[in-house]
DNA sequence: CATTCGACTGGGACCGGTCTCAGGTTGTCA
DNA sequence: TGACAACCTGAGACCGGTCCCAGTCGAATG
């Protein structure tokens, strides 16, 4: 009875995984000395160390990853964190973009991402309560808006976040991952000139985030006397805004528009065609982003490249250095003119 | 000095989350009863409850996942696992739309979502081993192709595992969610026809996956002796593919086209206009996927939606219920034809 | 030759939960 | 009144790691 009941046991142990106890005594050592060659390896002998990887290679052992986070108080994993009204986000290839080039540079560290949406107030609530309940070490914010409440619980709560663009006012508090908005737009109205364009139009972004504010700024400073305020419209980023905003800045002789977005810039460029005009012959539309919706596009959108994959590396970068103890900071980086063919 | 000390402790511990012992010793119960109250709460004195539930409220204790996973050995977790090549998968927007859909369905269980990517062979290999080593409950599977070899890896370990489309060869062994495609291709074929067209071409999907065999079969077999096998051809969803296919499919006569997808469709669409076909009153070209794409394309596409909230609603809650002892199980559901402007 | 130092090792406490199980109350039925 | 069930409770053993610390051993130092 006792022999069957040992037979049991060892068969189940079989199917289940090693713990690092079955490796420290197939190795014939101890179970920390196991725990020292897994994490690094100091202060353990050759032979011993031989000893454990040859057991763990045998075995085909894992450490258990909830077991570490227990013991060690750090998660492992990173909170990727969308607040978009989920209409917005979900149609922007932009979070495409960054998400993949996230999950990509957390792979190579051994870490995993948990995608978090906090789009209607119950599930704030609960992204709020899980964040706070400390189950992942930081946070990538995806959120243009600066008003966000959300980032107030957040720096309250005191976990180590990461944006894209710049949350106004929380910059000494939290790290931010951003393009030049400014002189982007900048570089953009300049070719625009350059193509021989005079009235030259813009659909802003929203002005509580920083796509909206200061690729306007940029725009109106390149643009000198050529600016001309009842050329500027706003949209939300989307498509149908663009469609909208151009619709209405038709009403004005103009033969150059600038949009905060490739699918604003999309949006205008339909918008423009119902109205029968040519693009770009008739009227030239330029966009921002460059989120692939640009390339494909017909025809091909002339934009401002977005350096996505090095803004998805920089964040995480970023974060896990504030998550080491560094103190929050903030990286800028370029952008690229990808002159296509609408302007 | 002791004082001290001590004072120095309750500082520590009045920052630090509470845990079960805290709300226990508060609550005056033991951990066990606390344990009892927050599972939902069986044999437990109204009294006792009522004392935890102030206590928990009172300190905003919230139960540690790593512990609970360790005990319990749940890891409380799914995995979001895309294995196609980058490039097609963050392009085509029904992934967001899955992802979002499975995010959601998630939160409502309290349970989180992991990001898998395996694009490369490497993070391949780190993929399969994250998932053997059990650090998630299960699998939603994202990879139209059948010939998969991660596929046989799931199997394998044993991951309770759900996929959208059909993997040919694994009924058994894996839960299915997926559509009707020969009904759905025999829908829009009859659209098709039904609109005054006999010379029907087809841009078929790859023939290793269900949307490339299936929706081919159902076209065949709705268009009968109006099917002409010169007029089809084949890409791999893209846009691109979707271009080339119908630039090559120009030249033979053709009045109407129906695309395996969105993105195929726009393509087509594309190419008809730089061949100087106006759509869709030369040519008519419809779609598949109603993506979101199709709506916002200039002109809108018609195609036939898939349900895309259904779907992912459905791969959770089949995946939830194989995870909890079900065997595994297929749903197949209906798809909806939507008329726009380009058929 | 005694002392010190540094590399290496293993024991045990701990992280914060869950779960089994033995026991204590109370109520009901024979 | 005794037996037995139903309800409620808490002690203690886990889950599988990490990490502090005490201790061993050989070599180098004074």
């Amino acid at each position: 009875m006792l022999w069957v009941e040992s037979q049991a046991m060892s068969d189940v142990s079989a199917k289940r995984k090693p713990t690092i106890r079955q490796i420290a005594a197939q190795a014939g050592v101890s179970r920390s000395t196991v725990s020292r060659v897994i994490n690094g390896g100091h202060w353990v002998s050759p032979d011993a160390r031989q000893a454990v990887e040859e057991a763990i290679l045998a075995t085909g052992y894992t450490a258990n990853h909830h077991a570490r986070s227990l013991a060690t108080g750090r998660a492992g994993s990173l909170a990727f964190l969308l607040t978009e009204p989920q209409q917005l986000l979900f149609d922007d290839p932009t979070f495409a973009l960054l998400l993949r080039g996230a999950a990509e540079a957390l792979a190579q560290r051994a870490m995993t991402l948990v995608l978090l949406v906090a789009g209607t107030p119950a599930e704030r609530e609960s992204v709020a309560q899980f964040l706070s309940a400390g189950h992942v070490d930081g946070v990538i914010l995806i959120s243009s808006h600066e008003s966000d409440p959300l980032l107030d619980q957040l720096i309250e709560v005191g976990i180590p976040t990461v944006c894209c663009g710049v949350p106004l006012g929380h910059e000494r508090e939290l790290s931010t991952i951003s393009v030049d908005e400014v002189a982007s737009a900048r570089t953009m109205a300049a070719h625009l000139v350059a193509q021989g364009h005079r009235r030259i139009g813009m659909i802003a972004g929203p002005d509580d985030t920083p796509g909206g504010r200061y690729r306007l700024v940029g725009f109106r400073d390149e643009l000198g006397e050529l600016f001309d305020e009842t050329l500027v419209e706003r949209g939300d980023y989307s498509y149908e805004s663009g469609l909208a905003a151009m619709t209405r800045m038709l009403e004005h002789d103009v033969d150059a528009v600038f949009a905060a977005s490739d699918r604003m810039a999309a949006g205008a460029i339909a918008a423009a065609r119902r109205a029968g005009r040519r693009v770009p012959e008739d009227i030239a539309i330029a966009g921002f982003d460059d989120s692939g919706l640009a390339a494909t596009h017909e025809p091909p959108i002339t934009t401002m490249r977005q350096p996505w994959d090095q803004i998805s590396a920089q964040m995480v970068a970023v974060l896990l250095e504030v998550i080491a103890g560094a103190s929050p900071r903030s990286v800028i980086l370029d952008t690229e003119l990808v002159v296509r063919e609408t302007a």
